[in-house]
DNA sequence: CTGATCCGCAACTATACTCATTACGAATAG
DNA sequence: CTATTCGTAATGAGTATAGTTGCGGATCAG
């Protein structure tokens, strides 16, 4: 939506909420993380609301995921395994690194898609269907 | 540590979870799943336990991974978007096929390793460090 | 046949996480 | 000054994860 929008007019959380369907303090959390990335800039006061900080085809997928801090893709268990045991004192470092490389993976594949690219796909979208 | 295993002493769910510093109920849940897509077979009764049903090297991690039925790598907000904004009535859409790149990205990267790779590389760990 | 294992499954609980909601202070434009 | 909007904290409902107990069914040793 604020790739959408004009720099000029920026847009408030409550509209932003009403689009998703949710409410307005959800998405000022979210957009505070994209704002401490440098992605997006909040403006207060009358008139105020959100903005890109950045070109919409500057923005890849990846710096919105790495932004809003998500957590691993595939976790370990929470309790520390066996240090007795061959397999539990070496399972957590052996599939962190079998993980790590499909986390990269699927991270490559983020960065190369841009908010540019997914506001168009959304216009393209809009005009095929029939309504 | 099945794959470590010989196929005629079986582990039990109790040593496993041992290892695993969790309980057998949890082991058995999770075997459960594997079982039915065939990775594993268990046995009841006095010395019995489960086994791997096929070799260590054709069971890749993204066997396991579809096993287990994870979700989504990246869910959706789950409340239905408003359908009266461009960019509410098409954003969905839009996301699952980006997303779907992404995580097809990640699947190959699983695909591409196998439980014979995990078990090799946790046995080398083991060797080079130094006790 | 009997008893000791061991799986399979259901029920209940504790803990944690996500999100909705309310509230209130700070900043800003007119 | 006043209305608006962000920023953040507190609270609660709903859901997910995992721990625990219990018990029935299958299997094997004797």
């Amino acid at each position: 939506m604020l790739a959408q929008q004009s720099e000029a007019d920026p847009l408030t959380s409550e509209r932003i909420a009403g689009s998703v369907n949710t409410n307005p303090v959800f998405i000022r959390r979210i957009l505070g993380l994209l704002s401490r990335a440098g992605l997006v800039a909040s403006q207060p006061g009358v008139g105020g609301g959100w903005r890109l900080r950045r070109d919409a085809a500057s923005i890849s997928l990846l710096d919105v995921y790495e932004a809003v801090g998500a957590g691993p893709l595939l976790a370990l268990h929470h309790r520390m395994p066996n240090p007795d045991c061959l397999i539990g004192r070496n399972i957590q470092r052996t599939l962190l690194n079998y993980f790590g490389e499909a986390e990269a993976a699927f991270k490559q594949a983020l960065a190369r898609q841009t908010i540019a690219q997914v506001l168009e796909t959304a216009q393209e979208g809009e005009l095929s269907s029939p309504a």
